[in-house]
DNA sequence: CTGAAAGCGCTTACAG
DNA sequence: CTGAAAGCGCTTACAG
């Protein structure tokens, strides 16, 4: 039972005849004690259900044991997905995870200029976003260690995890062209506001680059691109913009699942059989994905989480308390990305 | 430009010729300070982009400003969802949100023993946990204001908010029967161990309650149910086990969207015809939902996790700072529910 | 309206 | 190994 007035570590000191200086080295497994002693003050701690207040411990020199996260939206798949990988490794060493999204442009920059997260936090892990010079600068002034996810690989020493998305790209394209199409389209998630070149975005060139590279190699110049709001609703426009043209494609590498399952949603509403007469093919292999039967090339999202939270615990000196796999975090880290056939994509007729 | 070292109040009291208690008063609002000084004040600071240390305030008295939400999972569409109507509300009044999860029993277990947001937060949100009393007891053992969304609506004094889930089913049953449907059968989301009885989750009663009171009106008594896991595969394998019977039902009441994803899923692959041979209806509103042209019962998510965030700040005493919508925040909320039709449930034949 | 001073609950040299 | 004391950067009565 917890008294109803707090705890303090004067009490703890009290109860076993020695110093608060004794009782903090204790509690933190500082040297400097004898295990006598300190069997006493962290059984009186235990006890007294004694937790130490973070504030003042901060105050004193400690480290917060707080660390920010900040995604574009927490309610889409892939972002929770790693806020979850991430909420996972903090939760066996006991950091807070403390959120930040940035849902529009305005909440983004308004993050950057307020750098609302400054003396808070022990680090700062940042997923999906490709910074802005300005944008790095006020990260580098938060004066703590960042880790970065997705976005941009492109980050000077810092610690980067993410995917090689051109190679991904690359991936879907080649399986379709492997099982013989020739005409195949793309959509791609392109920023939702064309005109805001400060705030650049998780979309990034990268897979538009793989789709290309791919054809281009495969001897098909120019293949068509329509570009659309990352979202299912953006997918479905996507697809009616490409049924809308004379002679619609054999197949359709769509930017994410996302796009995909909208695009896929298009076709059921037109009645265009998949994929007989039209193939689709996603990146991601979001739950969703497999219901709906899509072809897609899988990336271990949790993992992206997780690996990153280690990166942190490794900067912050937890290397003691950080699981073996976490011990050597390179300054950058790819994770593979592997094709998952499925129904949504068969030869052309 | 932020100075390398820190900027403390010292600082910029020294910048003004004023004492840091004036600093320190014209920044927080309070009054006590001539309109000329409180200008210059807020300049200096604003000149030195200085931030208040949040530990020395809170050590002082003040407030954390940080609030704990509690979840089961964040990488699920429903809690995410929550979580960002709840970030999106603090975002506007500079409150930091501490997000922990509960992914097991054993991570529920320590939570409520170690109570690791204690002295860490003014405040705390629950969200679809239905608390044992030990539970409940911790939570009070907090010393903070709680607010709850969904989980059991009988949380004593304290804010709770969230739907009607047993009108809920009685809407998606209704439909059934309303278009001709009479051998009906549930696929109920129950928990992933049975045995468990000392942690409650979030798949409570009232749904099923709701699908055997609408049967039972209607004069159809011991309608088939089958429990399985709240996830994509739970629902899959419960329409596995509804197939296998004799003589399986016209219709199937789906306990979420996404056990009627799994559900869709299985009928697809098995080539039975929805919704001519078996109308699938599930709860929630999922975005799957639309692209699997998923029949439903709507309700408002994101939205629950707003009044959450407004309740929360009234009870902090920021009520100035909340929006008039957020003034009055009742014990309890009840949100609505709505059908919504799609092309998975039609008449039988 | 303004400031000097105590105190919030810790950590960390510094002595012993 | 152990403790007394200074100090972390604020807020809050208490005087003026």
């Amino acid at each position: 039972m917890i008294p109803k007035q707090t705890v303090n570590m004067t009490d703890v000191a009290a109860r076993c005849g020695v110093s608060i200086a004794s009782v903090s080295r204790a509690l933190r497994g500082e040297p400097g004690v004898s295990p006598a002693t300190r069997d006493r003050i962290l059984s009186a701690a235990r006890e007294l259900s004694y937790v130490i207040s973070p504030e003042a411990s901060r105050l004193s020199g400690g480290p917060t044991g707080r660390v920010g996260v900040v995604v574009p939206r927490v309610d889409a798949w892939f972002y929770s997905t790693i806020v979850a990988g991430i909420a996972d490794e903090f939760d066996t060493v006991g950091i807070d995870l403390v959120l930040c999204t940035l849902p529009d442009p305005a909440a983004r920059h308004r993050f950057f200029e307020a750098l609302p997260l400054r003396r808070k936090v022990d680090a700062v892990i940042v997923v999906s976003l490709p910074l802005s010079s300005r944008e790095r600068t006020r990260i580098d002034q938060l004066g703590v260690p960042a880790v970065f996810v997705g976005g941009h690989r492109d980050v000077g020493a810092r610690v980067w995890i993410g995917i090689d998305d051109e190679l991904a790209a690359r991936q879907a394209v080649g399986h379709l062209l492997r099982i013989g199409h020739r005409d195949i389209a793309m959509i791609q998630a392109g920023p939702a506001d064309p005109d805001d070149t400060d705030t650049p975005w998780a979309t990034d060139q990268a897979r538009i680059d793989g789709f290309h590279g791919q054809m281009r190699e495969a001897g098909l110049a120019d293949p068509t691109v329509v570009t659309v709001k990352w979202s299912i609703d953006g997918g479905s426009r996507g697809m009616e913009e490409l049924l809308s043209r004379t002679e619609p494609p054999t197949a359709v590498f769509c930017h994410s699942d996302e796009i995909a399952l909208g695009a896929l949603r298009t076709l059921r509403r037109a009645g265009v059989a998949v994929p007989h007469q039209i193939s689709v093919i996603g990146v991601d292999d979001h739950p969703s994905a497999d219901v709906n039967d899509l072809t897609t090339v899988a990336q271990p999202v949790r993992d992206q989480g997780r690996i990153a939270a280690q990166a942190v615990l490794t900067q912050l000196g937890g290397a003691a308390t950080v699981s073996a796999s976490a011990q050597r975090v390179n300054a950058a880290t790819t994770l593979p990305t592997r094709l998952v056939i499925r129904g949504s994509t068969a030869p052309p007729r």
